[in-house]
RNA sequence: GCCCACGUAACUCAGUGGUAGAGUACCUCCUUGGUAAGGAGGAAGUCACCGGUUCAAGUCCGGUCGUGGGCUCCA
């Protein structure tokens, strides 16, 4: 055992005796220097897997530096090296606004006359190696605000005047590095040598404090790792992840298209894209018939009237497209499905005895995005819901919400996703119903979150204004989760529509009526899964189950037999009997993501079997047609998943 | 909507003021080849649209539309 020394930021060091924990070494060296915070370690001499901060309550929290906190530390480090390349660069010309470490990277927003484009990320780079190599200890120190204040508004810091003016404590502390100093709560790596690998990402704008209200200012994107291999690693990543872009598959595999002049975020479905929503489709009307639904189909306009008494004129109109004159009378396009659900139940008169009714749409709806939004399939103008509108009596509602999760995992299962993140929005600051309404169902939420076992994140005061709401997000391969399914309470429509049922006691009462929505849209989940699958779809849902190719024109004839005989048994098969190599067919099949190519050369021919070639390039001993569809038939019941 | 970048053949992209290009796809011909691109030829573009500068504009400038990365919002 050898004696330890230990150095933090700052630059201070001491040699402890080896039988001192580096821990111990640690808080001893910091309580002497009064810091309140430190971090990371260097053991003689050498980076330990260990570093550490300091809360303002001087509690000693080991970090490992290859955890997630550590490279937190290291990234927002990097944003300060990052923004003080740049002050160095453009010198007054800029101001920096702030620069936290996010996910996967970090930012720094900037002011400057001129935006930064790509171009200047050779220079900024260059300039924070020449940081890096200088290595800068990062120093703290502490004020009060008030004289935070003057020293940043003498350098016409006008972003962190502003920050320093919201903050309620008084002091405030500084970190300093070479001659830039920013606001900071830390903590910071030691010094700047220790930022071994970084990269510049990308430049967007964004709004000061995210009101667009304010000025625009220029973000910088970057990332940070503690060695190159990790950076290498991520780059891959997402040169990974936009090969599996939606809206680049999507073209690839023909599956949809957007043209300029039909409009911006509206979807053409290609014959296989549109393949592949029927299967869906039909999947999720026999899942939703065998768990006790009905099944609705509504217009796609309404009198405007209709919108004005749901009261989608009043919070909607922004998101709803203007108005259209039939006979002298406004219709508008519906951005959502649930008036005209409530129409179909006030057709009738309701008893308690029918509930809990529950009907579902594939309800295709139009609502206004700004142009900056659309995004492929996540985001566009119109769309289809997956929706269900189920009315029932408050003593049903917790065992509702519970089928309709059991449900809505169940599908999400199917299609290949069991990793979501929860979340159960609560009441917000204005809201309709009374406070009795909504403690009950906030409450049958809970319990029916619970009983299922399903962690969730409450989101206090995110619920809509007419009903609490659980949200379940799946992760894409890009990371971003996108919202799909979506549970809500209303208490809202039943009472502007004045709907009722006769109760046990013979007397009126109002329904409770819930919204749900389990894929979201059919265009987003349909984009999450492409991505999902890297346009590689299981077989159930594959459009295009298997191609039929000859090796030479001679087995052209019996190709088509087959063809036809595996139409009629239920596979869906497409042939390709062009004059090609067949190298050059199993490439475009392989491209096109085909699960099975069927090849056909005389052996095959007769002996009157197919050779099966799977998308992962194994081969199936040769097999009789039919032996091949049964085979389709079979792994495809493996996939539906059927509770 | 806002900031930045981009828009050239069906697709992917080159082309920095002087006669519109490549690869793939498509069509024709040759080739009949057993597991990811055989060969030759042909056709194909109002360089997103509108306006301006210039002897001359795909290229420079302005506007419009669209796309991408973000901000905001959301299924």
């Amino acid at each position: 055992m050898t004696d330890i020394t230990v150095s933090i930021a700052g630059g201070e060091s001491k040699t402890f005796p080896a039988a001192v924990s580096a821990q111990d070494a640690l808080k001893e060296l910091v309580s002497n220097k009064q810091r309140k915070q430190a971090v990371a370690v260097l053991c003689n001499g050498e980076p330990m897997d260990l570093s550490v901060s300091l809360t303002a309550d001087a509690v000693l929290e080991p970090v490992t530096m290859k955890s997630e906190e550590g490279l937190h530390i290291l990234r927002h480090s990097s944003a300060h090296i990052m923004a003080q390349a740049v002050k160095e660069l453009y010198g007054q010309d800029v101001k920096v606004a702030i620069g936290p470490a996010i996910e996967d990277g970090y930012y720094y927003d900037f002011d400057r006359e001129v935006s930064f484009t790509p171009d200047d990320f050779a220079a900024i780079e260059g300039k924070m190696a020449e940081i890096v190599k200088a290595r800068l200890p990062f120093e703290r120190c502490e004020m009060p605000v008030a004289e935070a204040i003057e020293f940043f508004d003498k350098q016409g810091e006008t972003y962190k005047v502003e920050l320093l003016k919201d903050m309620d404590t008084e002091i405030v502390s500084l970190y300093q590095q070479g001659d830039f100093i920013d606001l900071c709560r830390g903590p910071h790596i030691p010094d700047t040598s220790w930022l071994k690998s970084f990269k510049l990402l990308r430049v967007a704008g964004s709004y000061w404090r995210g009101d667009e209200k304010n000025p625009m200012l220029t973000r910088l994107y970057g990332t940070a790792f503690f060695d190159k291999k990790e950076l290498k690693r991520y780059l891959n990543r997402l040169e990974e992840a936009k090969k599996r872009d939606h809206r680049k598959l999507g073209k690839q595999l023909r599956l949809f298209t957007i043209r300029d002049e039909i409009g911006p975020g509206l979807i053409l479905w290609q014959p296989r894209g549109a393949q592949l929503r029927r299967l869906i489709e039909d999947y999720w009307k026999d899942e939703h018939y065998r768990h006790g639904y009905q099944l609705l189909y509504t217009p796609h306009i309404a009198r405007q009237d209709l919108w004005k008494t749901s009261g989608h004129l009043d919070f909607y109109s922004e998101n709803m497209y203007s108005a259209m004159e039939i006979d002298e009378v406004a219709y508008q396009l519906k951005p959502m499905n649930c008036p005209f659900h409530i129409g179909i139940y006030n057709a009738d008169k309701h008893s308690y005895r029918e509930f809990p009714i529950r009907w579902c749409e594939l309800g295709t709806v139009y609502r206004y995005e700004r142009t900056g939004a659309l995004h492929g399939l996540m985001r566009v103008r119109g769309f289809t819901q997956d929706d269900a509108h189920i009315f029932c009596r408050p003593d049903q509602l917790e065992d509702e919400i519970f089928n309709i999760i059991d449900l809505n995992l169940h599908i999400l299962k199917t299609f290949g996703f069991d990793e979501y993140d929860v979340y159960l929005s609560t009441r917000p600051d204005k809201y309709v119903g009374s406070d009795e309404n909504w403690d009950l169902s906030t409450e049958a939420l809970k319990q029916a979150m619970d009983k299922k076992g399903l962690a969730y994140e409450i989101d206090p005061g995110e619920g809509v204004f007419y009903g609490p709401k659980i949200d379940i997000k799946i992760k894409d391969q890009l990371g971003r989760s996108w919202q799909c399914s979506t549970i809500q309470v209303d208490f809202n429509l039943p009472e502007r529509f004045e709907m009722t049922y006769t109760g046990a006691d013979g007397a009126e009462h109002q329904p409770i009526m819930i919204h749900r929505a389990l894929m979201g849209s059919l265009e987003r989940f349909i984009g999450v899964l492409i991505e999902h699958y890297a346009g590689a779809f299981p077989l159930w849902m594959a459009p295009e189950q298997a191609r039929i190719m000859n090796i030479t024109d001679d087995q052209a004839e019996y190709c088509k037999k087959v063809y036809a005989d595996l139409r009629k048994a239920g596979v869906r098969i497409e042939q390709d009997l062009r004059n090609e190599k067949l190298n050059y067919k199993i490439r475009e099949a392989q491209i096109m993501k085909v699960p099975y190519m069927l090849i056909i050369g005389e052996r095959e021919k007769e002996d009157g079997t197919v050779t099966v070639r799977k998308r992962n390039g194994d081969n199936l001993p040769p097999m009789p047609p039919l032996e091949f569809a049964d085979m389709v038939r079979r792994e495809c019941e493996e996939g539906i998943k059927i509770a």
